[in-house]
DNA sequence: CTGAAAGCGCTTACAG
DNA sequence: CTGAAAGCGCTTACAG
């Protein structure tokens, strides 16, 4: 094994093959304009392949003036992260869209609790090209400043108030649904548990959403019903502690999360309150074990690995200088209806495992 | 907003300071050697703060010849990496470590079936520093091609016959002390669902150590009680069916990964088979949800952030030129004891969740 | 204590 | 069809 072998360049490429450098340059990135006979060719392709040559990324950057890296910024905080089922998949549809192309991925996470403005320099530097920000805080002022520069971002999650193109779903529609599921089935008298404290646009849009859904149907909105869930089981646990401790207490609860659904059930297994007869429940997410869990967890399904590839090819369209055809791309979601809800206690066996899905209106692009 | 103001650069710095390029560069690199006037710092200290300039990375890295980038690799299948519970932690892990430093992540995930020799091209364009490989293979060619070229590699997980430094947990030990741990609760027959197929090494040692406990405590190893996994919990589920049909069947199973034992579960209540009376589990990975499914589950817990920090920590050594102090990094692991084993059963509630640790006694660094 | 100059390894007008 | 030369934005001996 060739230890430390001088690194090769283009300049041993053109030597090998007897040209010049431009030469070696032009054929290597096969420049459209460029007519390089074709023995020429030949040779400086069989010579670079012979040498095992790979142009410099650095210099190839800095003449470019293009990184060829977008970076992924973490905003959430440690505690969703470490819990968060959804990563991988997001991750996995991110670097599905970079596969073909020739761009990396940077990842970034974020300092807690402020976001700093560390990630900014990530773009001053010329070390990413763009950026996808995945949990952006409203109060993240980095990023208003980065769009500003004209910086290329997308953001996974949106923001209520900004004109940057985001990838998410509809939050307030798919929480509705899940509500209204709930109506359907008879509860007049259904908590909610918020996934994430108010201030993530995505707690408030699903409580948004459930309000929307209580008033449609002519309920009333008891403030006493809301309780803040922070992304783990543990709070799931506390809250619905804290739900059967009210007189009277709900029948049904939807659980803005399936992390926080689970700690919830926890709770109820505890108390031997029965799911779902005794109490109804649906979450959200539809994370992989969700349907492992006893009961199986009725809750919206979200598509994590699109919401990874849409936001990626959105930004390698950004950065490539092309103008985004919506500056808000919606996903769609899914109700898909296990046991714990208790809509197939009468239809069939409850553990029916696959789910029935209903497919949410929510619309394609906006 | 000052869109795309034209980037600056340190001849900017330069002019505003009144100084040249090189003391700009100097007292920016806070260069060790270089004595500057302190008016002459501050000035460019303010020039720089003013201008809101940053080096151009690409520059840099083409006359510093690094990167200042750390590749993870991910060589996991698809169906691995879609479950993992634990990348995010891991992944914190490794941001954690490169806080404070300027090393920053890129993340590239590697095609199936046959790992390509792709990711090699990220050292040979010198876009990165150094590789953390995450679930290396076996057959992995371009992993030894590279180790032979010099390139900085930690392995997140370990090969047998190689002398690449790596981080990892001692599967053979841990999966020896949960086996152990069931048959001192008395079961004689014990079966074992692995985490994947046995070209992982992780699955095969888990296997090694599930024997080596049967072995040591004088119980026979009965090959028809082995199914293999594939990382999903679905797989668990037809795995568990399998061992179900078995005469006699086993009265125990370690399912060497939560995520597979949570499928074996779901089989186990459908056939209305009780947890732990009638059939004992152990899992493995102590993945987030463990403590909060039913009944809550006995598991070996790894440390995944550790693994991550420690992956990163030691890279960073080697990209530093330092010489490992050791090759082989073992973190520790754990046995959690909760109410899937039996063990809880005449104790105390066995829904309890917290779980009680039992450390193993696996050591620090070997 | 500070500056002029070379060089990192590419790409790209510009000649010929 | 191909090459000499400039330049991307830094850092780093080397002078002074």
């Amino acid at each position: 094994m060739a230890r430390k072998s001088r690194r090769v360049t283009s300049k041993d490429v053109a030597r090998l093959a007897g040209v010049s450098r431009t030469t070696v340059s032009l054929v290597l990135n096969d420049v459209p304009h460029a007519r390089i006979a074709p023995e020429t060719r030949r040779r400086v392709l069989e010579a670079a392949r012979q040498l095992g040559y790979r142009p410099n990324a650095a210099a190839r950057s800095l003449v470019r003036q293009q990184a060829m890296t977008l970076g992924l910024i973490l905003c959430h905080p440690p505690a969703h992260v470490y819990t968060d089922p959804f990563l991988p998949q997001v991750l996995l549809g991110i670097t599905g869209a970079l596969q073909k192309t020739e761009y990396r991925l940077l990842l970034e996470t974020v300092a807690e609790p402020t976001p700093g403005e560390d990630y900014l320099d990530l773009a001053r530097e010329k070390r990413i090209d763009g950026f996808i920000i995945s949990g952006p805080r409203v109060d993240d002022m980095a990023l208003r400043r980065l769009h500003g520069e004209g910086v290329p971002i997308v953001l996974l999650g949106h923001l209520p108030d900004l004109d940057i193109p985001s990838v998410d779903v509809d939050n307030v529609r798919a929480a509705y649904t899940a509500v209204a599921h709930l109506i359907r089935l008879g509860h007049r008298r259904i908590g909610i548990i918020t996934n994430g404290p108010l201030h993530y646009t995505a707690s408030q849009e699903r409580l948004a959403g459930y309000r929307q859904a209580l008033a449609k149907h002519g309920l009333p909105y008891d403030p006493a019903l809301v309780v803040e869930g922070n992304f783990t089981a543990e709070s799931g646990e506390e809250a619905m502690k804290h739900l059967l401790g009210l007189h009277p207490r709900p029948t049904a609860v939807f659980v803005a999360s399936d992390t926080v659904a689970l700690g919830a059930l926890v709770t109820l297994r505890h108390e031997g309150i029965h799911v779902p007869t005794e109490m109804a429940l649906v979450g959200f997410d539809d994370i992989p074990l969700a349907a492992y869990v006893d009961p199986p967890l009725t809750t919206v399904r979200l598509p994590a690995y699109e919401l990874g590839r849409e936001a990626a090819r959105l930004l390698l369209a950004l950065v490539a200088g092309h103008t985004p055809p919506t500056t808000r791309t919606v996903l769609n979601t899914a109700l898909v209806v296990r046991a714990s809800c208790g809509a197939l206690q009468s239809l069939r066996d409850p553990r029916e495992k696959g789910g029935e899905t209903v497919s949410d209106v929510t619309g394609a692009r906006s």
